[in-house]
DNA sequence: CTAGGTGTTACTTTTTAAGTAACTGTTATT
DNA sequence: AATAACAGTTACTTAAAAAGTAACACCTAG
């Protein structure tokens, strides 16, 4: 995952909505404070409505978290914004008539997945109410 | 680390000269086993080489590994190659004017930090040698 | 001394993701 | 009902990243 960074813009529409209650929620606002577009916060919106963590109506400027914060975590935003769930990636073009190319691709396959599910389980244990507190208390911090 | 498969071609490079011992090892047969080309591999070896992980002679074929397998983790070779040491990754360009865009960064990073931690403790776990056997059992239970 | 390799740099191509624009359909307001 | 504003979506463009390639100086073994 590269150079990506839509779960960091996912986790901050949240954390935005979250926070700024009952302000402006338009697409455009949100872009505003992420510094990107209206177009890509309204697709990134959706995937977390179709995940079920966001709550929105069609032409309405009302969105909101489909629970409370402390119950979702960093994985289900994780989990929403990206579909190929793989943060290594295995070289699919190995030579089949090398015995080491031929077998490993799987090997590897099986040892990303260990690492994967490590990965997975941290950011299980991060929830959206803390990375929210965080933010408030950096913010607090600065205004002393 | 979308898309990017050069942990996938260090740890071949590597498998591949602990398990043909004395064969050819030049840049050119070793690019032919992982299908890529000599140019690259020399690439990954001289990162392998500076890591520690492997000893290398200018002029000559004669590549071999600095210790034994069951001594080079997965993650001696993912920080071999890899020198951003981020599997997630910050948007960089957030909105300094809105509390959430001042603070995310901060706190992303260390919900990163976290996780990219967990990763690396389960890349440590796996070692070069039992990478190496996989493949060979692989290989053996093709040819029943 | 020469043929073939390594190590390295610069450059090109391919792939991926972000950014943008456009359009349909829904909602809220008057 | 009309309309203005926005969501949701798709298609397209631009920018960034990684792989792939070529070239070359230097080293080494025969």
């Amino acid at each position: 995952m590269k150079y990506s960074h839509k779960l960091s813009d996912a986790v901050h529409i949240l954390a935005y909505i979250d926070i700024f209650q009952n302000e402006d929620f338009s697409s455009k606002a949100i872009a505003d404070s992420i510094e990107s577009n209206p177009s890509l916060i309204r697709r990134l919106m959706s995937s977390l409505s179709k995940a079920g963590l966001l709550i929105t109506r069609s032409g309405s400027v009302s969105p909101r978290l489909s629970r409370p914060a402390d119950q979702i975590t960093l994985l289900d935003i994780y989990l929403a914004i990206d579909d190929s769930h793989e943060l290594l990636h295995v070289d699919e073009k190995t030579n089949m008539n090398c015995p080491v190319g031929r077998n490993i691709q799987d090997t590897l396959n099986a040892a990303y997945d260990q690492v994967q599910q490590a990965a997975e389980e941290s950011m299980k244990t991060i929830v959206l109410q803390d990375l929210i507190e965080d933010v408030l208390i950096r913010e607090k911090n600065r205004n002393q």
